[in-house]
DNA sequence: TAGTCCCATATACTTAGGTATAGGTTTGCC
DNA sequence: GGCAAACCTATACCTAAGTATATGGGACTA
């Protein structure tokens, strides 16, 4: 019987989808509210198949968590779960070692079938996931942003100032004022206002 | 037996909770995954006792979401849920209306006992929610502005120009940096990205 | 090596944003 | 009537924001 360990932050989703697994599947559910419990766990007499992570959880610090996990115990089965993570996030996640992507947005019917998928040690990737051909671009113009301007954004998004920003960087309140107008233009809004807005609509900051 | 609408967008959140609640407790429950679907089940011939909103779900748009359904079913107890939602939001759910606030980091047991006191005709607000006694006012400043002023601070919100500004209002645009100047002081921010952050964060637009 | 891109800086300029002060209207209230 | 508050306008001023153009260094690449 498989031997699985969920890892999230939140009881209640942690119970729920234990509760499901265990008694709809026959899975023999363990779970840990953090990345530390989880690893601590892992580290005990018991043997696992397969851990599911949240994506948001304490310890995780982004991707961090995932690496560190798989670095530690590169036998077992990692899944990645979130439920607002896009696209990007869950590339790079199997980019850096992750066994599979579970999006909240499956139906526990299709997350069953993800759990087996892996644990017979394929790798799962959900199809439709965020609209495969919404946005020929799914962060569209915030990709061609170079690092100066995606600092700089990070900043516009807090309501500072050029000059504040500048002090921030370390350069000349010139040099924010060039990368803001290339902010401006890539996005193709009319003032900083608008970048902020746009960017914290897409929960990029 | 009591009769349960759970609207989430995540399939997978609500197929596990509906579960959990369905077999653990035996209560009756009806799924939607948008607030127009929730809606909609509730004009159909079944009647519900509790219906459970997620904050963060197509057609909510803030607290929104909350307050229609409310005028459309005043008899229907409703309770909202979110993972994410701080002390400000919840209060704020509560003051309109709202007859339970369940974040998710309640345990599965807390959630049913909550349930179940909600159905017995109480409010439930968690208590150990992320902070006690903070801010006294939940909409604080924003209640000290005037007309104008909220109508100004509004379009601030689209990242509009004051000319832009002014002439949506109709006025002159050094009236609306009287305005805008206004906003700033009641707000107690230093320019307009930042005001119009702080609305959007509060969403009050 | 030449070309390209990002980054940084500089000068110069125009426009937008924000402040200060003063005066005028309407509305409603004591 | 006198008063206060919200609203609108005006003049004037200063600072911040945004545009345009040019220069130069560093990294990467064909």
């Amino acid at each position: 019987m498989p031997h699985i360990l969920l890892a999230d932050d939140h009881d209640l989703v942690r119970e729920t989808i234990s509760a499901y697994l265990g008694t709809v599947e026959g899975f023999h559910l363990s779970s840990a509210s953090n990345l530390d419990e989880a690893l601590e766990k892992m580290s005990g007499l018991d043997s696992f198949d397969l851990l599911i992570l949240d994506y948001h959880m304490p310890g995780m610090n982004g991707l961090d968590g995932l690496v560190r996990a798989k670095k530690i115990h590169p036998t077992v089965k990692i899944a990645l779960m979130s439920g607002v993570a896009n696209r990007d996030v869950a590339n790079t996640a199997m980019a850096r070692g992750a066994d599979g992507f579970l999006p909240k947005s499956l139906t526990a019917a299709s997350m069953v079938n993800a759990i087996k998928f892996i644990l017979s040690g394929e790798r799962y990737f959900p199809f439709n996931f965020a609209g495969s051909q919404e946005e020929p671009e799914p962060d569209g113009a915030f990709s061609e942003l170079s690092e100066r301007e995606l600092q700089t954004l990070e900043q516009l998004c807090e309501g500072l100032s050029n000059k504040e920003i500048a002090r921030n960087l370390g350069i000349q309140e010139v040099t924010v004022k060039l990368h803001v107008k290339n902010v401006l233009a890539k996005l193709k809004v009319s003032n900083r206002t608008q970048a902020a807005l746009m960017a914290k609509e897409r929960h990029l900051f």
